[in-house]
DNA sequence: TCACTATATAAGTATATGCTTATATTTGCA
DNA sequence: TGCAAATATAAGCATATACTTATATAGTGA
C-alpha cells in the first residue's frame, strides 16, 4: 500500500465527500469496476440527479474519472489522483460492495459496452 | 496495519467528522499525543466553545477519549474503538501535526500533568 | 432529420453544520 | 467558603448540503 501525502485541504476535500454515505458505496461500487450512471440508479435506489449530482462533486475533486461508452457514460476510480492511495487505503475497511453488481447482473440490468 | 472492517454506516460517520479541517487536524495532533482543550485553542486560533464542540463530536463517534487531570481535561485517540484502525490509516496519508506541538512547548504554552 | 435514451444542469427547499455569544459546571486553591 | 481558571452547554444564526422537480444536452438509430 502506498502512502501518498496530501495536504491537509485536499484530505479533507477527499474525507467530507467520502463521509456520505451514497458516495461511499458509489465509490466502494467502483473498487475494482467500472459503472454507469443507470446502475447506481438502480443500484442505491435513488433518482438519476441525485446520484449525477454526487458523480459530480466526485469527479470535480478527482475522485473518480468518467468516459463516455455510446449511450452510456461509465465512472471509475481516478488512480492516477494524488488522493487516490487514500481513498483506497478507506475502502479496505468497508464491506466490499460487489455483491451488488453481481445482483444486478444477475437480474439481467448490468450494463455491458466492451 | 491492522485491517478492521467497519460497516458503512459507521465509516460514513467517521469519515464525516475527519472531513472537516479543523477536526482532521485535531484528529492529527492527538496521534501519538495527549491534549487539553486550551492547547486546541491555542493551536488552531479558534474560540473555547467551538473546539469544544469539535471535541465532543469526535468523543460521541468514539474517535476519541478524554481524561480530567486536575484542571484540564485531555484528550487522546480511542485506539480500542472500531473505527481506530480507519482513522490511524487516514492519518499516515497527511503531514505531522506535532511540529505545533513542539511551537506551543517552545513559547512555554503546552500544558504537562505528569 | 426526428424521436428516444442516458445523463447533466438549474432552481428551489428542508435540514445539517459550524460558528457566535452567553451562561453553567467543575476543579484547585487562597 | 469563595474566587478564578478550564471546560461544557445552550441558543441563535448564516452557510452548506442533499434532495426534489423541471428542463437541457448529447448520442443512437430509424
Amino acid at each position: 500500500m502506498e502512502k501518498t501525502m496530501v495536504d491537509i485541504e485536499r484530505a479533507t476535500t477527499a474525507l467530507k465527500l467520502l463521509g456520505d454515505k451514497t458516495r461511499l458505496t458509489i465509490v466502494g461500487l467502483l473498487k475494482g469496476n467500472e459503472c454507469c450512471v443507470c446502475e447506481f440508479v438502480e443500484i442505491l435506489q435513488m433518482s438519476q440527479p441525485a446520484i449525477s449530482q454526487h458523480l459530480r462533486k466526485l469527479r470535480d475533486a478527482g475522485l473518480v474519472q468518467e468516459e463516455r461508452k455510446g449511450h452510456w457514460i461509465f465512472y471509475k476510480l481516478n488512480e492516477s489522483s494524488d488522493i487516490f492511495p487514500l481513498v483506497a487505503n478507506v475502502l479496505e475497511h468497508i464491506p466490499e460492495q460487489k455483491e451488488k453488481l453481481e445482483a444486478l447482473e444477475k437480474s439481467g440490468k448490468r450494463i455491458q459496452c466492451d
